[in-house]
DNA sequence: CTGAGCATGATTTTCATTGTCATTATACCT
DNA sequence: AGGTATAATGACAATGAAAATCATGCTCAG
């Protein structure tokens, strides 16, 4: 017989909860320091483990701001598609559309520029897919 | 009497031009192996450095790739913005525009989502940015 | 009550990136 | 050409974030 699902995950719903307090999309150390403060009784490899946790079963998203750690030669404004699957990332050949960044001024922000990414499956890793299933 | 800038940054531009001839969006690691196998000698802090200050100038980008180190209780599709000065980020109140997925579906790519951030000035940094000129 | 399996904390390990510093190369001036 | 200031490079150490490990303790079904 199996095992159910505990549902008492003490500390991962303090994570959860204070996560959902906040809307300056923290680290998990912001978090863990935040945690501590309050006199919570938690260790920083838990607030790893319960984010990396929910983020999988897609109860709190990660931010999609770029990061510094791959390169592209084409400085020109285009989008990327990233495949999910083999994690490989594609320039798009679609038009850049400045008159999105309209849209975000009347809220009152002085847009730059911006980055549009789809994520989904590339044409090789669908045809994969199809045959595993 | 100001030096000049140096025009010779030989092993800078032996990663640019590497870089400018694949597709594949390499990180610095990548690059450098890559650099060896064709005989290049070439240090691994030195392809960091040089893509650093490439991107610093504009003459390659970094991927908009979303990493995992920040965090959003918000799994409800929506845009981001995000403040080159002060580094923050907002989420915005405007509505998910599923359309643009066609686009790229019609390239081949089988899309789950998008993600949108604009980059720019918040209206704090605005403010602040305005009083120093 | 008991024990199998999960949750947690403490600690170590890993690994990517950056910093440091000594050395080499380059450009500018005389 | 020679000298020197400055930049570029390489080798290595240091840092720091994230993950892995491992021992302990908690929970729940029986």
């Amino acid at each position: 017989m199996k095992i159910m699902l505990r549902q008492e995950r003490g500390k991962r719903d303090r994570v959860l909860q204070e996560l959902l307090g906040r809307t300056d999309h923290p680290t998990a150390e912001e978090l863990y320091l935040t945690l501590r403060e309050k006199g919570e009784e938690i260790s920083l490899a838990t607030v790893y483990r319960a984010l990396r946790s929910l983020a999988e079963e897609g109860l709190v998203a990660t931010l999609p701001i770029a990061p510094a750690d791959r390169f592209d030669p084409t400085t020109r404004p285009h989008y990327h598609f990233h495949c999910l699957r083999c994690d490989r990332v594609f320039d798009l050949d679609l038009p850049y559309k400045p008159e999105l960044d309209r849209a975000s001024e009347k809220l009152g922000f002085s847009v730059y520029h911006h980055t549009l990414v789809f994520h989904g499956l590339c044409p090789a890793c669908q045809e994969k897919t199809r045959r595993v299933e």
